[in-house]
DNA sequence: TTAGGGTTAG
């Protein structure tokens, strides 16, 4: 069976040429209704579901019936969620039979406007305006945006300026969403975050930036660039209590990676009692899931459902995916096989959670299941599926489905599955074959992917290979801590520490800094952060008693130090001892004493978990009987009786 | 005849 069928051709936009009449075009509604796949696409950043609308189907009905300008307006409305080609018939229909010619009428040629424009088709939108004899705020407003939601930033923004010097015509509160949606999403600064800000300062003038829809645009603006200072003017300036202005705020607090600032504002919400919604929800299980903070999480969550919410898939999908990012999968999988609103961003980030926590065989089961339910995988569903073999080293089962998107029309790999393809086969100790695939794929690559294979060779100790793109990453990056850090593993893993020291002294002689690990875990709603070797905690001493108690007890159950994981600069006596002090071990021993014996315990740690430190947690699993979940900044490990869900192949 | 905010990957 192939990987990716192409999808069967739906009813309503089957072989069908501008040329074709219309009621030919519409399945007779006694019409045995043709199979069709579910395809979903995406209009204005949401997601629908293409088949025949109920909206589209009425009006269908009525059109032999009754066809007028004002039913003809009805289905273009209609048609932009359905079908472009069938609003193109519709405009041909309309022009046959002399819709059109009335120099006067203005409501249907906006109608056809507004499609060609959500339809992503601003030129032909263009075409229509400027066939029309009178224009009025609508008809500007509904180019401008788009022009903007088709990414013509420059053009949208030119439009607007025109539309200014129209002396009958001036912007008002649906202009500057409709720019703004366009003028946010520009990266890279220059000079359209300057024209944002000049754009903000015409709303300002107008009066306009206390209107809660141009308020809820300004700041989405603000935060897509980071400027959080601003957003926060923004908000201020909005005289309501629109709960869309506040959910913007939560949003771009999310945007900002300010998670705290995002917890804060929810609490200001409740507190002025303004209703969350769906939307609200979704940023708080994002920062919930982000910040591993399972117990607000699952606070959320309850408090989504008291409020009686109405579900939505984007919600039911972000709660997932905080169970996940929390450590546990079963409670996401639970939420996807509970949640009635399945699309294909829920099997994709269900195939990503199972991938992460190393549950490759499930991951390909919903895979499997997802085509049967009729949903058309995208380019994230085959790279969250490689993801889930890379992270398990099937390296077989990633590859072919990677080659099966080199043969067959459908997805084209972008440059993230070249990157995940790679990154497997080093992983698995082909590092010539991902050298191939790095420079046989149509991309540069990337500093990042270099860095991955550095890893890889790191891991297999490659040191001729390493070496060389250590060298290329030095030049590419010079202050890139980890890159000198990956090399000085090398060296160390091979017992050569006058090398790994040479590197350290070159970091510090170039004044490079590295990341300082620390591991976190939550008890009671309460986070405890640990740093190596760190004294901080209140309860430091106890720690560390309990810390050498289970190091006594692992050794004697036969744990061996790997004293190569230890860091390049400690000295030779001392390596050993350095081991027992990872924050990792520091935040297990501290979760020991904190929480009733049995119970399971998720930690969490910012850079990639240590070698010495996962065989550790295979043997303190085994001693205490505690399931032990372990978040590093890669996957999940779960420790269970002396045994990691990883298979020791991270 | 027109409008703002949320979810997966990187």
């Amino acid at each position: 069976m192939p990987v990716f069928p192409p999808p069967t051709p739906c009813a309503l936009n089957s072989t069908s040429s501008p040329a074709r009449d219309l009621f030919d075009a519409i399945p007779h509604r006694n019409a045995k209704p043709v199979p069709c796949r579910r395809r979903t696409r995406r209009h204005g950043g949401r997601t629908t579901i293409s088949s025949s609308s109920p909206t589209l189907s009425a009006a269908r009905d009525r059109i032999a019936d009754d066809p007028t300008p004002r039913l003809f307006s009805a289905l273009f409305k209609a048609a932009s969620s359905a079908s472009p080609s069938m609003g193109a018939q519709l405009h041909a229909q309309a022009v046959v039979r002399g819709f059109l010619d009335d120099a006067g009428s203005i409501i249907l040629p906006t109608a056809i406007l507004n499609f060609y424009a959500s339809c992503r088709e601003p030129d032909l939108a263009r075409r229509v305006f400027d066939a029309m004899a009178c224009t009025n705020a609508v008809t500007w407003n509904a180019l401008i945006k788009g022009y903007a939601q088709a990414g013509r930033r420059e053009e949208a923004l030119e439009l607007f300026l025109a539309m200014r010097r129209q002396s009958h015509v001036a912007p008002d509160r649906y202009t500057f969403p409709a720019l703004l949606s366009g003028i946010g999403r520009e990266q890279g600064g220059g000079c359209m975050q300057e024209l944002g800000g000049a754009v903000h300062g015409q709303a300002i003038k107008s009066g306009l930036n206390r209107d809660p829809f141009v308020g809820a645009s300004l700041v989405s603006m603000y935060a897509a660039r980071g400027a959080l200072d601003e957003v926060k003017v923004v908000f201020d300036d909005v005289d309501t209590l629109d709960p869309v202005v506040w959910s913007s705020l939560i949003s771009a607090y999310v945007n900002c990676k300010e998670e705290e600032g995002a917890l804060l504002t929810f609490y200001r919400m409740l507190c002025r009692d303004i209703k969350p919604r769906q939307f609200v929800y979704s940023s708080m299980f994002a920062v919930c899931g982000s910040m591993s903070m399972l117990e607000m999480g699952r606070q959320v969550h309850a408090h989504s459902l008291k409020s009686n919410t109405d579900k939505d898939a984007a919600m039911t999908n972000a709660l997932l995916t905080m169970y996940s990012d929390c450590g546990c999968i079963r409670d996401a999988l639970r939420v996807f096989n509970s949640n009635d609103i399945v699309d294909v961003v829920s099997y994709n980030s269900i195939i990503l959670a199972l991938g992460q926590h190393g549950h490759p065989k499930e991951a390909t089961e919903l895979y499997r299941q997802m085509n049967c339910a009729g949903l058309m995988p995208d380019d994230v569903t085959l790279l969250n599926l490689l993801s889930a073999f890379n992270h398990a080293g099937l390296v077989h089962e990633g590859l072919h489905i990677f080659n099966s998107m080199l043969d067959m029309e459908g997805i084209k790999p972008t440059y993230q599955h070249y990157a995940c393809v790679a990154d497997m086969l080093a992983r698995s100790g082909q590092i010539g074959e991902a050298m191939k695939t790095i420079y046989e794929m149509p991309f540069e690559a990337e500093a990042p992917l270099w860095r991955i294979i550095l890893g890889a060779c790191s891991k297999h100790r490659d040191i001729r290979t390493g070496t060389k793109i250590a060298e290329m990453l030095f030049e590419m990056e010079p202050y890139e801590a980890t890159n000198y850090i990956l090399l000085g593993n090398i060296y160390t893993r091979l017992g050569r520490w006058t090398e790994a020291e040479k590197v350290r002294n070159m970091m510090e002689k170039r004044g490079i800094d590295r990341d300082d690990a620390f591991s976190w875990i939550e008890i009671s709603q309460r986070t405890h952060r640990f740093g190596v070797d760190d004294r901080s905690h209140p309860i430091s001493r106890e720690i560390y008693r309990n810390l050498d108690r289970l190091i006594g007890s692992i050794k004697v159950a036969g744990y061996v130090p790997d004293i190569s994981f230890a860091a390049h600069n400690i000295k030779k006596d001392r390596r050993e001892e350095s081991l027992h002090y990872h924050c990792e071990k520091l935040a297990f021993a501290f979760g020991d004493l904190a929480t009733p014996s049995g119970d399971t315990l998720r930690i969490m740690k910012n850079l990639r978990v240590c070698g010495d430190c996962h065989c550790a947690y295979k043997y303190f699993s085994l001693i205490t009987g505690r399931e032990i979940i372990l978040r590093d900044n890669h996957r999940f490990h779960h420790f269970n009786k002396g045994a990691c869900s990883c298979g020791d192949y991270w």
